[in-house]
RNA sequence: GGCCCCUUGGCGAAACCGGUAUACGCAGCAGACUUAAAAUCUGCUUUCCGCAAGGGAGUGCCGGUUCGAGUCCGGCAGGGGCCACCA
């Protein structure tokens, strides 16, 4: 008599099993027994307040990682921390009233509880969050290695400061201008700030995304057009009526080859000669002020008109002794991005076209499309000249002198070598990778660890001073840094000349906080930031798994730390992600009530088929399938599924269905459905135990043929199901289990007990054991039940026998003229002739053939024949 | 605007190197068991013609390569992503 399996009552006893046994518990040196090393990692959460289903995604797929390779016979490491600075620590402390700290730490207690309860084979020894004081006093010390060693900068740049909130706010903290908080209008602010020279890596990040290849393809590409390289040309344009005799004007361009379309020069409004022009000149004045006015959103950026005021100014062009460029400041060129100056060729970019009639500017056709006659290119040299589209494509050079005939690679490579021959500029490259600025007005960070000292200077606190810890009686109660208006913390002694002297009241960005957390657990309680011997033998991250919203940020910084780690003697390897996983999103249909307001979906339940309002019975629109958010309130309470169904089963539904890159959609349907199979395979399992042979009974001699059959599906399943897994196709997995599950339903004994109750077995272990990474508790129970008194944790994985995986017979498809016709089985070794003969034989095939001639056949033993006619 | 990806039943999706399209699940329909319900089990479920046997069509659309195309190539349409006045 079978029971039903209570998931909520076994699955803490599993859990409990697994802790007191230390079963998840990373070995190291000579405990790891020989076995080859395998680190898996989630990219670790936000203590925001409870996990939510993306975080059941993303740490179910990890771990069905972590427990199938430790099946496997790899040394394991897993392990979870907390990325616990940043913003919504200071929110919620000036909400309600609360500190950073302790609101930080009571999220993640809630939270480990509650990942605690997923079953996820941690090693928890290994926890630690980024604002404990132990892991940001080697976050400071990594700092301090890396300014000594050249890799940090201190300079000015422009941040967006919020004048009501008193703070520079973060680009995603702009919206449509406006701080998110207060809704004061973001100002354009100059400050100085801390940076790592990213860009000096710029290239060498680039070379690196060639050797990822476990990675996406589309992360990689992405990081590729971050790093945005761009060959081209420095281009020094003499000027005269300038101040400054000697002055010339530096531009950046790809297009050196139509240096001899240019028709004007315009500089950025923020361009230091702009802004010294101004000085004098009020019209430019005006138009600086004008531009900082303008927004930065892709919005405002779309209708602004391309604008520019002549600033009298003369640029030499440097082919055409005589000719002389006007010089504007124009609002589309822009201050970060090469010189923050351009050559205008209005012919061959839309951009100084539209400038370009907008002030009567020349229009000079420099390239023309290849293989045109005469008549053509004149017809097309024309219309260039007299319209508003510029050409971009390739071609061959013209109007242009010694570039004449030349095609665009070419005239390039000419016009650099004649630039450098005058002195007048030199090929170079471009990135549009910028410094990556760490500096933030913050008090819930890692404290920057320098000191300033208005005789020494920028001075860097002293090993022995740190850490550099937060102070903790803080407030919240006025806008601004809290750090930098407390009334002691920041003053203290210059470690260099002893005078009075101030803390550095910055913070770090929270990137740099998630930038070497992964070395950090290799030794999380060393007393360096690293062990060299740890990360030595852990790294590279054998599967990191995570959103696809840090393909840039993130994992790019986590690239260049790991280069600056090596480079100061922390780490020795460049990568620190060898394979790289973006898994989906986890969606849900949303819901609107009759006042027009979004329902969460336990409001919402089916009436007759229409859904309805559960307490008031008015009608609900179903909306769009969209990712959860707050917002839209198509959001499930991933305790909630837990504490109805268990773990397991919303581990093996977050699993099935959809391809784990892809996003898959919660529905409750489809939550009932995973139950049902979490139940339906324990009755397999617990249905006519007794007609099973003892656990370990050897293979019989001979199988009969119900037996054998089941024999081979169990091994066709463990192969196919080793497979996807070994390639993270886990919606495969899944199917795989249904598929041995019904296999197991249909099976009926033969006349051979023996054998069937031997056959029986092999296929009930085999669905348990490969089951198991994806609903571990479940198969604990089953395991049990099936009359062993070993845990499944400690079981290895089973090895699929070559030879079972090939029947005897294959069906072979007959087609003609590729057309399937019929089928036709036969024996798997048949030869090509034999093939053909049968496949001739079949009456359907002699029908479709229809006496004509046949001209060819083509043989695909086991798979197909084609009959051509 | 640039770069990139995707498009297969009512739905989520399989289909490995170009070789029997739709595995597996969800939903649905029919039946069994039951006093009844729940639970469970069995069968059907791309579409069209047909009582059936059987036959035709079919992987967004148009074309190409091939004995053979969901898969490769060219074009188009729709959807999505990243970057975005990047010189």
């Amino acid at each position: 008599m079978s029971t039903r399996y209570n998931a909520l009552a076994s699955e803490p006893k599993w859990q409990k099993v697994w802790t007191d046994r230390g079963s998840f518990l990373t070995r190291e040196g000579a405990d790891a027994e020989g076995k080859p090393k395998y680190y898996v990692l989630e990219m670790f959460p936000y203590p925001s307040g409870k996990i939510h289903m993306g975080h059941v995604r993303n740490y179910t797929i990890g771990d069905v990682i972590a427990r199938y390779k430790r099946a496997r016979g790899h040394n394991v490491l897993h392990p979870m921390g907390w990325d616990a600075f940043g913003m919504p620590a200071e929110n919620a402390a000036i909400e309600h009233n609360t500190h950073p700290a302790k609101w930080t730490y009571e999220n993640i207690a809630t939270m480990r509880a509650q990942l605690k309860g997923m079953g996820l084979a941690i090693d928890w020894n290994r926890e630690f969050a980024t604002c404990d004081p132990d892991y940001y006093w080697h976050e400071q010390e990594l700092f301090l290695d890396f300014l000594k060693a050249g890799f940090v900068t201190r300079k000015k740049a422009y941040v967006n400061w919020d004048p009501v909130d008193n703070t520079v706010l973060a680009n995603e903290q702009v919206i449509d201008g406006r701080g998110w908080r207060s809704g004061a209008l973001v100002e354009r602010r100059e400050l100085t700030q801390w940076f790592l020279k990213i860009t000096d890596m710029a290239d060498e990040l680039l070379a690196g995304l060639d050797t990822l290849d476990r990675w996406p393809e589309k992360v990689r590409l992405m990081q590729k057009n971050w790093i945005g390289r761009s060959e081209g040309a420095r281009v020094f344009f003499p000027l005269t009526g300038a101040k400054d005799n000697a002055a010339s004007l530096e531009v950046f361009t790809t297009r050196p080859d139509t240096l001899f379309g240019a028709s004007f020069c315009a500089i950025s409004p923020g361009h230091p000669l702009a802004i010294e022009l101004a000085a004098s000149n009020p019209a430019i004045a005006a138009f600086l002020k004008e531009s900082a006015l303008t927004g930065t959103t892709e919005a405002a950026l779309e209708k602004v008109e391309k604008k520019g005021v002549d600033t009298g100014l003369k640029a030499r062009h440097p082919f055409i002794d005589g000719h002389d460029l006007p010089v504007y400041v124009a609002n589309f060129v822009l201050m970060d991005y090469g010189t923050g100056a351009i050559f205008g060729c209005p012919a061959h970019d839309q951009r100084d076209i539209d400038f370009a009639r907008k002030y009567s500017l020349p229009v000079i056709p420099v390239v023309a499309p290849k293989d045109l006659d005469a008549d053509a290119q004149c017809a097309f040299l024309d219309t260039l000249s007299t319209g508003k589209d510029a050409f971009t494509g390739d071609g061959i050079a013209v109007n242009s002198r010694f570039l004449d005939g030349l095609d665009v690679t070419a005239a390039k490579r000419a016009a650099i070598a004649k630039l450098e021959s005058l002195k007048l500029g030199e090929g170079t490259v471009n990135f549009r990778l910028r410094d990556w600025g760490i500096s933030r007005q913050r008090y819930w960070g890692c404290p920057i660890p320098v000191i300033h000292c208005e005789a020494c200077g920028v001075v860097p606190v002293p090993a022995k001073d740190l850490p550099v810890r937060l102070p903790e009686d803080v407030t919240f109660d006025t806008p601004g840094n809290p750090l930098d208006r407390h009334p002691t913390w920041k003053h203290v002694a210059c470690p260099t000349c002893a005078k009075p002297a101030t803390r550095e009241t910055d913070t770090f960005d929270t990137f740099v906080d998630s930038s070497w957390y992964f070395a950090r657990f290799c030794s999380p309680k060393s007393a360096k930031p690293t062990e060299r011997a740890a990360v030595d033998y852990w790294l590279p991250v054998d599967q990191y798994i995570g959103g696809v919203e840090h393909a840039i940020l993130h994992l790019l910084y986590s690239r260049y730390f790991s280069r600056a780690m090596s480079a100061t003697g922390h780490l020795g390897l460049k990568e620190p992600f060898a394979g790289l996983f973006t898994q989906g999103m986890v969606t849900h249909e949303t819901y609107k009530g009759e006042d027009g307001r979004w329902l969460f979906p336990e409001e919402v339940k089916q009436t007759n088929g229409e859904p309805v309002h559960v307490e008031t019975g008015e009608r609900v629109t179903v909306g769009p399938i969209e990712s959860m958010s707050k917002s839209k309130r198509n959001v499930i309470n991933p305790t909630a599924i837990i504490g109805q169904y268990g773990a397991d089963t919303a581990r093996w539904f977050i699993l099935s269905d959809s391809p784990p890159e892809r996003d898959v959609q919660w529905s409750e349907a489809g939550a009932e459905g995973a139950w049902r199979f979490t139940q339906r395979l324990w009755r397999l399992i617990t249905t006519d135990l007794e007609l099973l042979c003892p656990p370990g009974t050897p293979e019989p001699a001979t199988l009969d043929a119900p037996a054998m059959a089941l024999h081979r599906a169990s091994h066709r399943a463990l192969a196919a199901l080793t497979d996807d897994l070994d390639n993270l196709r886990l919606n495969r997995a899944v199917a795989r289990v249904y598929e041995l599950a019904n296999a197991i339903s249909i099976f009926e004994p033969g006349r051979d007990l023996k054998a069937a109750a031997w056959a029986h077995r092999e296929a009930l272990e085999t669905m348990v054991l490969v089951t198991a990474p994806m609903m571990p508790h479940l198969a604990e129970e089953c395991w049990v039940e099936l009359g062993h008194t070993t845990l499944v944790v400690d079981t290895p994985w089973p090895v699929a026998v070559a030879a079972l995986l090939v029947e005897d017979t294959a069906t072979i498809a007959v087609q003609v003229n590729g057309k399937r016709r019929d089928e036709l089985v036969i024996a798997r070794d048949a030869d090509n002739k034999t093939i053909e003969q049968a496949a001739l034989a079949l009456e359907k095939v002699e029908k479709a053939i229809d006496g004509k001639a046949i001209r060819k056949v083509i043989v695909v033993p086991g798979k197909i024949i084609n009959i051509v006619v």
